[in-house]
DNA sequence: AGCCAGGCCCAAC
DNA sequence: GTTGGGCATGGC
């Protein structure tokens, strides 16, 4: 029994284009700028290019319909549909975590198309290593100075030349010094030693984790240098599907003080709110919230810009 | 200029 | 087991 799917798709093979059509719950500017992936780039006509699991395309939106270029049909059904979670019926989940909560209902029309990407683990390690104490644009300058340094070059694509996320042995065996031309600052040591650890095996110990139960995997991952609750909650639900998870940093602790009136510095009481109120969407909950609590910001920003 | 950023580590209780 | 200071760096 396969899972229903939400859509139809076509593809042009000698354009090597693919068009997605009667999506639903779906805002792919929402998606690509909600802080859950880093190297997707707007371009001047609104479409993102990027680079996943090593693989160029550039994406647009036009209504319900997406249209991915420099993509065979192979790739987006065995990446793109995954990565973009298109079999899920996001308008049931949402539907359940507005039911008796009118914060959450407010909260989900302003990110009502947000969808969660299914990540590579080994990527969205490292991402959110980088990203603890740093802001979102400089988390993104990191990773793209990483990956020009020390990832295999992939293909030129409309004159620039873009480069697969670094396997751990590319990090390991870079030039010596490299590293720091990353900037990555005290995260440094984090990343070469987890570079060491992930790597002793080819990786295959952090892909199995993925399934362990939820519990086991986040022990796991807190054992790996760099990596605290914060960060391995990031990678359970951004990399291995694990949408119970609810990662808690500055901007959710200052939310959820805001909308439910919790103590920001109260971890725990935070946390078991979430888990009782959200149980196993949690993550798409945290994901909503993270959304508002930062266009919140950008509003005030904009407000007082204007004035 | 100075505060803050998708926190974690480690020492001191 | 909990708490708090220190932490490289750059965005704004």
């Amino acid at each position: 029994m396969t899972e229903k799917h939400h859509f139809t798709h076509n593809w042009d093979e000698k354009n090597k284009r693919v068009s997605v059509s009667g999506l639903s719950d779906f805002d792919l500017r929402q998606t690509l700028e909600c802080g859950q992936c880093f190297r997707w780039n707007r371009e001047q006509d609104g479409s993102y290019t990027g680079v996943a699991f090593s693989r160029v395309i550039n994406i647009r939106q036009e209504d319900r319909d997406l249209i991915i270029e420099n993509c065979t049909q192979d790739d987006f059904l065995t990446i793109w549909v995954e990565y973009f979670d298109l079999n899920r019926d996001y308008g049931k989940i949402k539907k359940v975590l507005k039911a008796d909560d009118p914060v959450m209902k407010r909260v989900i029309s302003f990110g009502q198309g947000i969808r969660l990407l299914k990540q590579d683990p080994w990527e969205t390690l490292i991402s959110f290593i980088i990203s603890q104490n740093a802001n979102i644009p400089r988390i993104k300058k990191c990773i793209e100075s990483l990956c020009c340094q020390f990832g295999a070059p992939i293909q030129q694509y409309r004159g620039k030349t873009y480069f697969a996320f670094p396997t751990p042995a590319a990090i390991i065996e870079g030039e010596p010094g490299a590293l720091g031309t990353c900037r990555f600052g005290y995260r440094e040591d984090y990343i070469l030693k987890a570079a060491k650890q992930i790597g002793q095996d080819g990786g295959e110990t952090l892909y199995e984790a993925a399934s362990l139960t939820p519990g086991d995997a986040e022990q796991y991952l807190l054992g790996l240098p760099g990596v605290g609750p914060k960060v391995a909650g990031c990678i359970l639900l951004f990399a291995m599907g694990s949408y119970s998870s609810f990662p808690i940093d500055v901007w959710m602790k200052r939310i959820m003080h805001q909308l439910y009136g919790l103590d920001e510095g109260n971890l725990a009481q935070i946390a078991a709110f979430a888990q009782d109120k959200y149980g196993e969407l949690g993550g798409f909950a945290q994901q909503y919230l993270f959304y508002y609590a930062r266009e919140g910001k950008n509003r005030e920003e904009m407000e007082r810009g204007s004035c």
